[in-house]
This record gives C-alpha cells, sequence and structure tokens, in this order.
DNA sequence: CGTGAAACCATAGCATG
DNA sequence: CATGCTATGGTTTCACG
C-alpha cells in the first residue's frame, strides 16, 4: 500500500470502469503493473470489488430512514445481523454506542413501503423498540477520500 | 426502465467491470445493445458512475459514528451542506425529520480523529448542538436490491 | 517492473424488423 | 425505436526477460 496504490484507487473510485492503460498513463505505470497492483488489492481486501452507483430516486427507492433499534437483554452483533439480512429494505446496519443497540438504515419506494419494512423490521424477536428518523433529503454522499488521515 | 435494464444494473452493481458481451450473455442481448442501454441509463441518470468499494478499515478510516445535529434558527438544506463539503470526514448527510435538522455519517482514522472531526463540526457557525453515536461494527452494507418497489 | 503477443473488448456505422 | 452484425482500434492478460 504506498503512493502509487493509492493514486490507483482514486481513479478506480472515480471511475471504476476506466482501463489499466488509463490509470497507467495517469499514475505513470504500464497498464499490466497497474493490473498486478490492482489484483493484489483485491486479493488482500483492500479494494473489495466494483460497483454501478445508482440512483435511488430513479430506480423508486427514493424514500429512507435511520432507524434506532433496542434489543432485549444482550445480543450478539451477529444475531443481529441475521435477523436484518433477510429484510431487503436494509442497505446498511451498525452496532453502536449509547442507549441504542444498533442503527439500522432502511431504503423504500414509498413511505407506504417505509412503512411495510418498519413493521417487518419490528417483528423481528429480539428487538423490544425502535426510533425512526425519516430522510427528508440527501444534502451529500461521496466516497471516503482515499488519501491519509 | 424495463426488466433488462434491471439485470443489466443488477450485473453492474455486482461487478462494474465485467464487460458488455459478459452482461450480454447473461441478460439475452448483444454486447452493442447492452452498452447502448447502460449510455441510455448513465444519460438519464438511473446510473450515475462505476466507483471501487474500499474497504475502510483497510485504509484506516475505520471509525465511523452518526451525528445528529441540531442548527440554530431555520437554516437552508443548502447552506448546511456548504458548510458540510468542506470537512473531509463527512462522507453522508441527510436533512431529517423530527427533532434534529441533519443526520451526519463520519469516517475517520481513529477515535482521535473522529474527535477532531467533531470539533470542527460543532465549530460551524449555524450548528447549535450535536448528538454523537459511535459506531462499534458494521453488521451489513450493501447496494439496495434494484428489484420490485 | 516493462515488453510483446494473442485473445478479448469497446464502439461506431450500417442493415433489419 | 431497439436490435444484431461487422470492422477496427484499444484493452486485458499471459509468459518472459
Amino acid at each position: 500500500m504506498d503512493a502509487l496504490d493509492q493514486r490507483i484507487i482514486s481513479r478506480l473510485v472515480a471511475d471504476a470502469r476506466s482501463s489499466y492503460s488509463e490509470i497507467g498513463k495517469a499514475v505513470g505505470l504500464s497498464a499490466p503493473a497497474v493490473k498486478r497492483r490492482v489484483d493484489r488489492l483485491l486479493d488482500t481486501g483492500v479494494l473489495r470489488g466494483f460497483t454501478a452507483v445508482v440512483n435511488p430516486e430513479a430506480l423508486g427507492w427514493g424514500t429512507e430512514a435511520f432507524v434506532e433499534v433496542h434489543c432485549i437483554g444482550n445480543v450478539t452483533p451477529d444475531r443481529i445481523r441475521a435477523r436484518l439480512l433477510p429484510l431487503p429494505e436494509v442497505v446498511a446496519a451498525y452496532t453502536v454506542s449509547g442507549a441504542a443497540d444498533a442503527i439500522v438504515h432502511l431504503r423504500a419506494g414509498s413511505i407506504h413501503h417505509l412503512e411495510d419494512a418498519l413493521e417487518r423490521l419490528r417483528a423481528v424477536d429480539m428487538i423490544d423498540r425502535t426510533v425512526s428518523t425519516v430522510v427528508l433529503s440527501r444534502l451529500l454522499d461521496r466516497p471516503p477520500a482515499p488519501e491519509l488521515s
């Protein structure tokens, strides 16, 4: 993980479909050298893969919410995870410090759909109580800067 | 936006670097037909682009928090956005319903770095008060399912 | 790491339904 | 309108030095 790797990652974050020779020209390497580095980054888990960024609104997934989840008793992260996986509206989930046990990021097609998803979320047995916060607008959404801390 | 487009999007979300002929084989189209559809999806904004998924921990961005932001008086989303943009630790931000005005998703390299970012966030003049929730572990992180609504 | 070769891909133009 | 074909130039992906 040197400076060259970081520049390669920056390029791929900006456009995952750019060619290795394009990246190579930008960072001063040959195309095979770039591929070798990318393969290594994938192998070591620094890069998890490449994905398309979809506009959720265009796909009819324009309604989001963050839900604080309070569980009954002490539950392991793995068990929470197992119960959240079957819900397709759950796009992300985290265990957190503070009063809540977890924060669940929901995405749905409409307020009605969101309500439905919330109902299914609340039906999960280990969940005691939820506090939902509906997203009104997305102010910002960007990849973390690959450069240092 | 028909079923074919959705299957193409699924494929690209799963791997943004797969070739048009590969996708074509999977969905039953020729490579040029797939490219034309992808170009159209990019044009119409359904697809916003292609990006590499980086492992934040591997890059030293393993510390996250969600911060409820309470502003002074009535502030427009655009003005909040303008103040958040210069903070590189802000990876996402939303205006929300409820008591808070916004939720800010922070990512930093360490607790210390997070504290520093929080301090800079709180220094934003229009911000009255913040409530931070530190992420302990990531349970789930996946793209929204393109199918149904 | 770079070079070179073979297979593969992107992409524009043209023809078909 | 969207599709499939075809041609050409660029790309990927080896093996080798």
